[in-house]
Formats: structure tokens, C-alpha cells, sequence
DNA sequence: TTGAAAGCGGTACCAC
DNA sequence: GTGGTACCGCTTTCAA
């Protein structure tokens, strides 16, 4: 074991009498090498139980395979379907997830995108857009491959892979105005995303003729989206203007509304709809289970995996950005 | 930009008119530089846009700065706490997480393990301990730390961090005795804590003199805990022995089969009491709340972390297993 | 305080 | 098909 530190290349080629040239092939273009010397080699190997130092292969040839992912948080059921659906075809693929968490901190994005670029990740995936001008500054300077998603930005840094957050937004208006529901209320964040949700909403709105809707905004991040979208419902009905039917802006808001209506003795949907965003798992059990709108998820995590794939080992230009749509799931409390 | 490659230490050792030790110097022991010079050096740096490439730095140095976390499923809200406070103590002490998740597949855990090795992580963190005996085997083969968390293995690879989850489940057996429910019922996964948790509350409810509890077992990973939940809770009413309080191994197949009681118009604790485990944001809000276990999922992974930057940093000696309890959260589920 | 140079563990090009 | 070897970009003695 070499002094505590583990074999290398060379000791593999000394064992298997063979040069260090060889071994490198053997195990980055077998074909090059006659059968008995591959097997002679792999024997070597198996022996010493060689690992090969990745890091020094990434640093020799041309790519780390390692991807970065920056979420907000990485304790939020919002994303994480998204992160698992990136990791599990990144890992198909040989490449591996750097995480790391901003907590919509502008300094920490920051931070973090200039230690994944550090790192020399191959590319580099954002949960929603790049927040402040000197990340994407950062970006679009170090040419390191960039997907923002569950958003079509106007501009993206680079790909995008996403929907429609207005329009999906005001489907939603749409679909409560089409089931009868005429006053309308909004419970969202303050981030980006939520915002874009909350045009869209309020544009579809006005446009069926009917009063601007009520609007509670619960500043991101928030500690448990669950406790906040109670507290917020909580808000909403004591406004003077009575709703019939909330929006909130994800499944955990949406089902801590809910249940402060249970707590309240408020009937859903009788007294008031409720609709989340997301299909979280959550929204396909609660009783009434959750009308909600299906942003696929975990498929912008492919798809965004898809993306860098196709960028870093065909030559492919970069794509328009992704359109991954969205439909209404109705349920029982709308 | 020296043909779309990024700017390298030589770079700005020209600059700065210095040699390229002084540079690395002025990056890794500033004390070491003139106060001028260190000036100088910032500068050309600022000037070409220059970000250190840690990859190489690793391979000379002796460590990656990135630690290596496996989890069972990223989209399981189970772990995520803990994944959370682990990295936010690795990002705090300039170490990047490598996340990855083996779906309870064997050869996965394998095959990431070997990748993280691979790679040269600094230390490995698994949820939970690690399943095969090949996987344990490597690891202690390969001299990487390794921490074990959410359980107090009894010979560890390395490291641990967690609680005993017999006893956790055999306090809630006992808590739920104390309330006066006789008739017991466990519904819970084939993973090995569930496994344990089971062992524990067994003990319990026989050393009480009752008979023992109902068992539904869930076969892990399932896809959606909440659905388990409830067809789990939907099994047990119908068994012939009717039971009066149920335990789950976790909040989320308490929270499904809680709403499974209330789409049954069941009255909990009324006719059924639903006790959970590990409190989750979703056991708080739950109408009614869930009684449950707090195990200090966070507490556990930056737990973690300290840990391996103690081993690292310092020449911290192997530490026993910590043990960071768990105390039952009662509310009104029970 | 600063500089020269020998690695770190691979990759890949060029000869043979 | 195999071997020799010049890097990849940084850290770290060792001298000056």
C-alpha cells in the first residue's frame, strides 16, 4: 500500500509487467490492447485492488465528469424530484452530482458557482435562474455549460429546460374561474418564480372581468412552507373581502392551507377551493386530495442531464431552450 | 484566455511578475508573501478573472475538499435534514459535497462507493449504515472516513452518528402502552432500521404482557410513502384483531395513514391512534398533529461533519459512536 | 521573501 | 499492440 496511500497506475503496470502507457488503455480504450494483456492487466489490478484516481484523469484529460447542482435548499421536497431525476441519469453516465445549497442568498449563490467553476465541474445546473447579475456575470464568462430550469427565461446564461410559470399560472386562474369560483385569492413567495406565477395570475384575473385577487406573500425562504401556507390562509380569511377559492404557489403551502381550514372547520371546497402547484406527493393524499398543477418534475431533471450530456460528448449546439409544459390534476378540493 | 481554456497560476505569475511558487504561496500561505507582493498578485488575478482549479490543487495537495454523501433516495424527504446540516458545515469549511443515492440497490451502493473512492473523496457519509458486506469491505479496505448515520452500529466500518433505534421504538410502544392503548399496531418498511424498529417495540409491547402488535410491512424503497401509508393503514383495519393505536416507522406513512383513517370518516385518536417517527415539517401540521419521535435529523448531519473535519483537520482519534438521542413529541394523533 | 524544480497520477501523442 | 514521454495545473521542499 505504498506508505498508506493507495496504488497507482504505475504500480499496476510493474505487477502486470507491462508499461504504464498500457494500463492507462487498458482501462480507457481496451480495444487497443491484445486480450491476454488486458486480462494479465485487469489481474494486476484486481490484486493491488486498484482504484484509478479519477482526479488525476480528469486533470489529464479534458473533463472532471462531475456536474454541479445549485438549489435553494436542499431540504425542500420542491426540487429534489428534479435532483433525482438529474442524478440518476448523470450517474448512467458516469458523472457525478456536486450539491450545494443557497438558501437564496445572493453571496452564497455567488460562493457557490465560483467553487463549482473552481472545481472544474463540466457543467452546471440551477434550480430555478441565476439570481443576481454577478453570478450570471460569472457564468457567462467561464464558458462552463450552464442549465437553469423550471423556468423559460428570456435569456438564459446558456440552456434551459422549464415551463411557462405565468402561463401556468394563469391556467390555473382560469381553470377556478371556469369551475365558478369568482373571488380569487394568491398565497406565494417572494422569489422569482412566485412573482412570475403571481403576474400570470393576476392577468387572468382581470381579464375574466373579475377583482383583483387577494395576496398574501410569505418572504422565501421560508422555515417550513407548510407552517407559512397556514399562517398565510390563516391571513387570507381575515381579510375583509371574503375568497372562494385560493392559489397557493406550491403543494406545501397549499396543504398547510388546507389543514388550517380543517382546524378552522372550514369545509373544502365548500367554504373555500384550494389549488397547489407541483404535484408533490403530498397533494395526491391529503383529504381532499389537491388540485394541483403537473410541472414534471423530476423530467426537467432529465432533461436537463440529457442537455449537458449532449453538449459535452456530441458536439451539439445549444438548444432552444426546453419547454416541458404543465397540465391541471383535478382533485377533490377545488 | 489562452484558446478558451481558462487563466492557470503561470498566467498570473506573469502578470504579477513573479514566479509561480510565490503565487500558489500567496493563494494558500499569505503569511508567507510581502504584503506588496500579495498586492501585486491579487491584482493580475482580478485582472485575468483567475479561479484557482482545486482539482489540481487536490492532486498535489493531499485531499479533494469534497466529501462523498449516499443516501437511498434524494427525493425522500427522510434524510434530506440531515443531508442539509451536513453540507452546510462542509460549505462553511470550504469542503463541496458529492451527493448520490443507490435506491436500496446493492450493486448501486457498490458502484457509488467505488466512484466516491474513486474520485478521492476526503470522507464518505452513508444514511444509514451501508447495506452489503462488499461495500463494507471496500471501505475499510480503502482507509477513507467513513461516518454511519441515523443508527448506533454496533461495529462500525469507522465512524457513527445516530440513535438507538430499538429504543426509540420501544419508547414509543411504551408511550403509547402509557396512554392506554392495548391493541398495537406497526407498520413500517424492510429496511434494516425499520427492521430494528420493529425488534425494539416487540420487546417492548411483550415485556408489557400484551399481544403482540399487528405488523404491516412495507417493502422498501416504495415509491411514494404517503400511498403506502394509507394502504398500509387500509390492510391493517382490515386484519381480524382490531388495533387501537398504530405506529409508523415514519412520518410519512403516519401522515398516509392518517388520511386514510379520515377518508374512512375513523376518528384519530378516537377510534385509531397514528403515532409517526422522525418528526418531519408535515407531522406538526397534520390536523390532528402527529405524535412522534424527534431525532434531530439536522443535529446528525452536522454532527457528521465535525466529525470529518475533526479526523481531517486535526489527527482526531477514531471517536466513539455518537449518540444523539431521540425524545417523543407528543400532539394530538394519540 | 522569493524562485527553481520535483512530483501528484493520470492521458494521449508519437515511435517502434 | 506496446512503450516512452511530454504535459495537465498546482503544492511543496530546497536553495538562493
Amino acid at each position: 500500500m505504498r506508505d498508506g496511500k493507495s496504488h497507482r497506475m504505475e504500480d499496476v503496470a510493474v505487477e502486470a509487467k507491462v508499461s504504464l502507457a498500457t494500463v492507462s488503455r487498458v482501462f480507457s480504450q481496451p480495444d487497443l490492447v491484445s486480450e491476454e494483456t488486458r486480462q494479465r492487466v485487469h489481474e494486476a489490478a484486481a490484486r493491488l485492488r486498484y482504484l484509478p484516481n479519477l482526479m488525476a484523469g480528469s486533470m489529464a484529460g479534458k473533463r472532471s465528469r462531475i456536474v454541479g447542482a445549485l438549489v435553494p435548499a436542499i431540504a425542500s421536497p420542491i426540487f429534489s424530484e428534479t435532483i433525482s431525476g438529474l442524478s440518476s441519469v448523470l450517474r448512467e453516465a458516469r458523472y457525478e452530482l456536486m450539491l450545494s445549497q443557497s438558501g437564496y442568498d445572493p453571496e452564497q449563490e455567488l460562493s457557490i458557482l465560483q467553487a463549482f467553476l473552481g472545481r472544474r465541474v463540466d457543467a452546471i445546473v440551477v434550480a430555478g435562474a441565476v439570481i443576481t447579475p454577478p453570478s450570471r456575470e460569472l457564468l457567462l464568462n467561464a464558458g462552463t455549460p450552464v442549465v437553469e430550469t423550471w423556468e423559460l427565461i428570456a435569456e438564459p446564461i446558456d440552456m434551459a429546460v422549464g415551463f411557462s410559470n405565468p402561463d401556468a399560472a394563469a391556467a390555473s386562474a382560469r381553470f377556478l374561474i371556469d369551475r365558478g369560483y369568482r373571488r380569487l385569492g394568491f398565497i406565494g413567495g417572494t422569489d422569482r418564480r412566485s412573482m412570475q406565477r403571481l403576474e400570470g395570475f393576476g392577468t387572468a384575473v382581470s381579464e375574466a372581468g373579475l377583482a383583483a385577487p387577494q395576496v398574501i406573500s410569505i418572504k422565501s425562504p421560508a422555515p417550513s412552507s407548510f407552517m407559512e401556507g397556514g399562517a398565510a390562509m390563516e391571513r387570507m380569511l381575515r381579510q375583509d373581502q371574503k375568497v372562494d377559492a385560493v392559489f397557493c404557489t406550491n403543494d406545501l403551502l397549499a396543504a398547510g392551507a388546507l389543514f388550517e381550514c380543517q382546524r378552522r372547520g372550514l369545509a373544502v371546497p365548500g367554504d373555500v377551493a384550494v389549488m397547489g402547484f407541483s404535484n408533490l406527493d403530498i397533494s395526491e393524499v391529503t383529504v381532499p386530495a389537491l388540485t394541483t398543477v403537473q410541472v414534471g418534475a423530476r423530467e426537467i431533471g432529465s432533461h436537463a442531464a440529457q442537455m449537458i450530456l449532449d453538449r459535452i460528448e456530441g458536439q451539439g449546439a445549444r438548444p432552444v431552450p426546453l419547454d416541458t409544459g404543465f397540465s391541471i390534476i383535478e382533485r377533490q378540493s377545488t
